[in-house]
DNA sequence: ACTATGGAATCCACGGGCAT
DNA sequence: ATGCCCGTGGATTCCATAGT
């Protein structure tokens, strides 16, 4: 094989085919077809700009060029650089797109960049590219530009030229893209590549697809942001393309302003296809390069969530994406002792199973590791029995019982046995209690059980310590004892089962296990051989529990207050809500209620 | 000017009914 | 028990108004 006679120099940004064409043009052949036969080339590899090694290596022999710098024209440099998923996307090779003003003149019909579904304007001439017939609306190939007339008939060379709109955002655009192809990085949000930014790109559209333009282009009818991750769709939508790609680049400009105003137009999306587009879009960082973007991104959910807007599973993804711990996980993350793993590994109710390479685990569930996080918070105030027994100044015995009745709540220390306190409770517990608990005056009421029973009414609220007088106590302890404490013995008294008090309370039996857990109701637990736990309640203890708390909603009818200004005294710690994280009603104390509508003067006496 | 409050509007999540 | 649907409660924001 011998080099061609005439071997024109390359033009500046001609695709590989059009040097081709130039070549055997110059050389005499009225078509391409002898060089590409001797370049061992198909004539769709021609018309789509993809050369084969062997295929370059053929032209560096006929042209006298090195074989760098052919590579180059093809497509295959763009496959190479950005790698074959993004290329399926950005490349366009059966289509063609083309400057009326370049091929007047004749010597350039098509560039390598061209190709790009980024480019949509000829950076020498500021020309709008064409990329379909004017005079039948079907899409061009590189043969069509060849011969100079459509299948149809209509001669290119008719095409009308639009000049690019100067200061538009499409210009601003377009300008940045150029600057993209010809340096390593650009400017953006951060410097970006041209990989960078298509990279972006494609994970863009999957939030824009399908939402209206935020960008007016005049040329364009259709305000809908087309979706193209087909590249069908792309290939034939070339024009609303151009839309979405100016849409990209509008949503990163004025970071973070414009971004949020299309989160907020995202986010109105049925959530049905929110959700697949949000996951899609988030394998963006994956890159660790988008780190700007990610904060932003975010800050919006986490706005939303804030607003209660989104999902609490949606926003929490963000914090802990770990559903499984094993032994080896909890050790490290936690810095726990063999000991404290394997107590917990006792606990079924924390356990998952789950299966790996065909054998059976036992797993941590994440779901519970915010017992593990309390745990580690607990455990430097850890006391044990006896030195609550030195602060409180009471026997072994009293503490018992003071466990027994749950004024003070005993804490389970992972990997040991035994009693242990929380000093900051057992704290709290000496400065309101204490002095009732060596009181001289219960002396006639049996002594520490009366102390006890006293304890447990005011912590119930039933009564304040303003009322503790001997006369008080009394005309009224009987009957509160009666209520309360009278006998533990469920014989010959009054109860509900659970699902009675599930009726009087109005509320899910779930509710009531969880007021159970967090002690606003005290049942008697009736342990059966051979089922689970059964809860009684004594009847008079509900109804009484009724008759002092009201709900937010029954408060403003009985009380000239606003459903939202008790929602506000809940929130700030002016009124408790005994259901805390128990259900979303609040449910107040009404003697509480009462004392602050007082004060207030929202009522007279 | 600043704070507290109420009303309207809006969202999510829960509770409860119902079917399975 | 579990899953689904729907009504409703609470949280939040914006806005207007009253009181200081």
């Amino acid at each position: 094989m011998e080099s061609l006679l005439f071997r024109p120099s390359l033009l500046q940004g001609e695709s590989l085919s059009n040097y081709v064409y130039r070549l055997s043009k110059v050389n005499g052949y009225s078509t391409s077809h002898y060089i590409l036969k001797t370049l061992g080339m198909k004539n769709h590899q021609y018309y789509s700009n993809s050369f084969s090694y062997d295929a370059i290596k053929n032209l560096a022999i006929l042209s006298l060029k090195s074989e760098e710098e052919l590579f180059e024209r093809s497509a295959e440099f763009y496959l190479q650089k950005l790698g074959k998923q993004l290329s399926n996307i950005f490349l366009i090779k059966t289509t063609i797109k083309f400057c009326p003003s370049c091929y007047e003149v004749g010597d350039i019909i098509h560039k390598r960049d061209w190709q790009l579904t980024l480019v949509h304007y000829c950076d020498s001439h500021k020309v709008q590219l064409i990329d379909m017939c004017q005079g039948c609306e079907s899409k061009l190939n590189f043969g069509a530009l060849i011969t100079g007339y459509c299948p149809c008939g209509f001669h290119l060379l008719e095409s009308q030229v639009s000049h690019i709109e100067t200061g538009s955002l499409f210009e601003e655009y377009q300008e940045f893209t150029y600057l993209l192809l010809e340096k390593k990085t650009a400017p953006f949000i951060i410097p970006v590549s041209l990989k960078d930014f298509l990279t972006l790109a494609s994970k863009t559209i999957t939030l824009l697809g399908g939402m209206s333009s935020f960008v007016m282009l005049d040329d364009l009818n259709d305000r809908e942001i087309p979706s193209f991750t087909s590249r069908y769709q792309g290939e034939l939508e070339n024009e609303r393309l151009k839309l979405a790609m100016v849409n990209i680049f509008w949503m990163y400009s004025n970071f973070p302003s414009n971004f949020y105003k299309a989160m907020d137009d995202f986010y109105q999306k049925p959530y049905t296809n929110r959700k697949y587009q949000k996951k899609q879009f988030e394998t963006l960082f994956e890159n660790p390069r988008f780190e700007v973007i990610q904060s932003a991104y975010e800050g919006y959910w986490n706005l939303q969530a804030r607003k209660q807007n989104v999902h609490r599973a949606l926003n929490e993804k963000y914090s802990d994406q770990k559903y499984n711990y094993t032994k080896k996980d909890l050790i490290k993350k936690y810095n726990l002792t063999r000991n404290e793993v394997d107590t917990l590994w006792r606990k079924p109710r924390f356990l998952k199973e789950v299966t790996r390479g065909g054998n059976t685990y036992k797993v941590f569930s994440a779901e519970f590791e915010h017992e593990i996080n309390e745990y580690m918070l607990l455990k430097p105030h850890l006391v044990t029995r006896k030195e609550v027994c030195k602060m409180l100044k009471i026997s072994d015995f009293l503490a018992m019982r003071l466990v027994g009745t749950q004024l003070l709540r005993c804490k389970e220390v992972l990997g040991r046995e035994g009693y242990f306190f929380d000093i900051r409770e057992v704290q709290k517990f000496k400065e309101r209690y204490n002095s009732i608990l060596h009181n001289p005056i219960f002396v006639e009421y049996g002594e520490i059980s009366a102390a006890i029973k006293i304890i447990k009414l005011i912590k119930s609220k039933i009564i304040s310590t303003d009322e503790l007088s001997i006369e008080f106590l009394q005309s009224e302890f009987p009957r509160y004892e009666k209520i309360w404490f009278a006998n533990h013995q469920l014989r010959g008294k009054q109860v509900y089962s659970l699902e009675q008090v599930r009726e009087r309370l109005r509320v899910d039996g779930k509710a009531v296990h969880k007021m159970i857990d967090k002690g606003v109701l005290i049942p008697f637990e009736i342990r059966f051989h051979t089922e689970s736990n059964r809860y009684y309640f004594l009847k008079e203890e509900i109804d009484l529990f009724l008759s002092v708390h009201i709900k937010i909603a029954d408060a403003v009818l009985a009380y000239p207050v606003s459903k939202i200004t008790l929602q506000r005294w809940v929130n700030k710690g002016i009124l408790q809500n005994v259901l805390e994280g128990i259900s979303n009603t609040n449910l107040l104390i009404e003697r509480e209620l009462k004392e602050e509508l007082l004060r207030r003067g929202y009522i007279l006496s």
